[in-house]
DNA sequence: GGACTGCAGCTAACCGGTTAGCCAGGAAAT
DNA sequence: ATTTCCTGGCTAACCGGTTAGCTGCAGTCC
């Protein structure tokens, strides 16, 4: 079913038909209708492929992302696909698992599909640079979400890791925490940041504890855990760089018979699982879906403007406290919905 | 950059071109190096749009699924995106949030870029159904996956998750309970084949004790085993629709005074949360990568063959023990690795 | 030597849209 | 009445690939 076919069957050519289409051009109501008509007959779809080569615009970006089942990433892709799909835009999704090659191949692809715009998350090791580069050799305009890097002259969406490990510390320190630990991951910069806030806060306050891991999983918290208590360290309260990671450091805890969370305080960061595992510990939630959308509203931004200075965004995590029984303590409960 | 002029950089025709970089004509090595030549010096890159225009190949398939943010359908995202990379196809993502109109708006959509097939996940109902119809009418394959319908003659995998819960359930009978509860979601057809499994298993055990909640909420976890205890029922085992049901439960118990897992053993379905809560709570781990692959599997080999019978395949959930403490337990610890 | 065969490589049509530029015919101006 | 202007709608070229079918040359056979 093809333009032309329309056109004949309505009595009318064919730039017509696409005027109407598009609706770009005065087209007088009667042939308007005709040519409506005739598409609902013949049930005819203009071709997406045809009309991209012929206008040059794809109504497609990319989101590369290292691991779409990580949940703060599969919010940020559900904040992304809502603008696009709101402008008619398609999503591809390029999941790298974290591997290079993987993440190059995607490139390779990406440029030969002529994707109008790439939000790019992950982290921003040297090799991921040369990937965003190759893109904007090419005019791909790019814009990265939760991917901090050196780089300052780059559209980018950013959360302020430091200032809301900050706010982590302060609730601690506000729950009666004497001597705050922190649990991190040795290499991981997003870490890094949490530990400086954590670092600032503690500053006049109490020593700083810090025993790190080597990935954002529960063994590594676990492990962490057991080096702190083996170390004869004194705490009663913990600031793990991740819920999981929490998760992890409570499990070893317990089974060094202390209490969570009445002899040791536990906080989390991302909120992924604190909220709901009744451990009863805090955590900070990630605006993952608004961090996605104002990515997604960037690229377009950029996608439709020529030039515009590197924009960029900070977001903050806001203070999640555990869900309490709902009956006890109403009240507290009222935020804290999903 | 186009194929004609890398055909004149390289002294050569189109045609040429085109078959070296297709590689499906004999083209003489001397040939063939001063094109691959001319194209490395070129930067050139085939234009996806022509090629698909030309070939009527789109090489994409869609996923439509009901919320990427739940993390089974992430990891069947995953697992479609891997198969469908291996074989040049991009995936593009339809995150519908449960809404009919924007499902239909995608497969408007899908129509129109003329995918090669889709994946659809997500609750059968009547107008899911029409919506397949309409991608079927127009002779894109469809798989569907975790998606349970009376239509038989549709390639289609599925979980057998009343077979699943009979495992559940024979689990926790194992475990001493004498008296086991099951708490599900009123309207929900995976729901009720998970109730059917319990009924199965029960039948000549104990009595039945049910409570139903309206969605696969903690909430609504919550609020069914409210429901239980106020119904005064006698129980020391709960077997939850969900792994964030059961969570709920766990929070309504222990506030009536009663220990997990030492007064009421707790079983989950789906494993999101169980393996890491530290509730001491077993699950059934739902294999979604390996379902996500088969359904892409199934799918590419629709797209190849023209006609093979509606093909299905069954998967079964395996069961998942709560994680110990692992220097007091190693041996169990050992397939418990996420 | 002429006819025939095989095949590397070329030309040109085609996929299905968009759109610059042209044409026809009615209205307004002279 | 003639010229000019305006504009709705049309024709045809173009986007950048693929590929059927042709060309011309070298080798083979009678």
């Amino acid at each position: 079913m093809t333009i032309r076919e329309v056109a004949k069957h309505a009595g009318v050519s064919v730039a017509t038909v696409s005027a109407v289409i598009n609706d770009n051009k005065y087209v007088s109501d009667e042939l308007k209708h005709k040519v409506l008509q005739a598409i609902k007959e013949l049930n005819y779809r203009p071709n997406r492929w045809a009309k991209s080569l012929a206008t040059g615009k794809g109504y497609t970006i990319a989101y590369i992302v290292p691991d779409i089942t990580n949940p703060i990433f599969s919010r940020i892709t559900k904040g992304i696909q809502g603008v696009a799909n709101e402008k008619n835009y398609s999503v591809i999704l390029c999941s790298t698992n974290f591997d290079s090659p993987t993440r190059r191949r995607y490139v390779d692809w990406i440029l030969e599909m002529r994707v109008d715009g790439v939000v790019f998350t992950g982290r921003h090791g040297r090799e991921s640079l040369t990937e965003i580069t190759r893109l904007q050799d090419a005019a791909i305009p790019v814009v990265t979400a939760l991917a901090p890097s050196d780089v300052t002259d780059m559209d980018r969406v950013l959360l302020d890791d430091r200032e809301s490990s900050r706010l982590a510390v302060r609730f601690l320190k506000e729950s009666q925490c004497q001597r705050i630990a922190f649990v991190g991951v040795r290499q991981s910069t997003t870490s890094k940041e949490r530990y400086r806030g954590y670092s600032d806060e503690i500053a006049d306050y109490c020593p700083e504890q810090v025993a790190y891991g080597e990935d954002f999983t529960w063994d590594d918290g676990y492990q962490a855990a057991q080096q702190l208590t083996k170390n004869g360290a004194l705490f009663d309260g913990v600031f793990a760089a991740s819920d999981i990671m929490a998760l992890g450091v409570i499990a070893c805890l317990k089974e060094h018979g202390r209490d969570v969370p009445e002899d040791v305080q536990i906080m989390g960061f991302d909120n992924t699982y604190a909220q709901w595992s009744g451990q009863g510990f805090a955590s900070m939630s990630i605006p993952a879906f608004e961090i996605g959308v104002k990515a997604a509203q960037m690229l377009f931004d950029r996608i439709s403007e020529i030039e515009i200075p590197g924009m960029q965004e900070l977001f903050m995590a806001s203070l999640a406290v555990p869900r309490v029984r709902p009956s006890l303590n109403p009240n507290l409960n009222l935020n804290l919905k999903e």
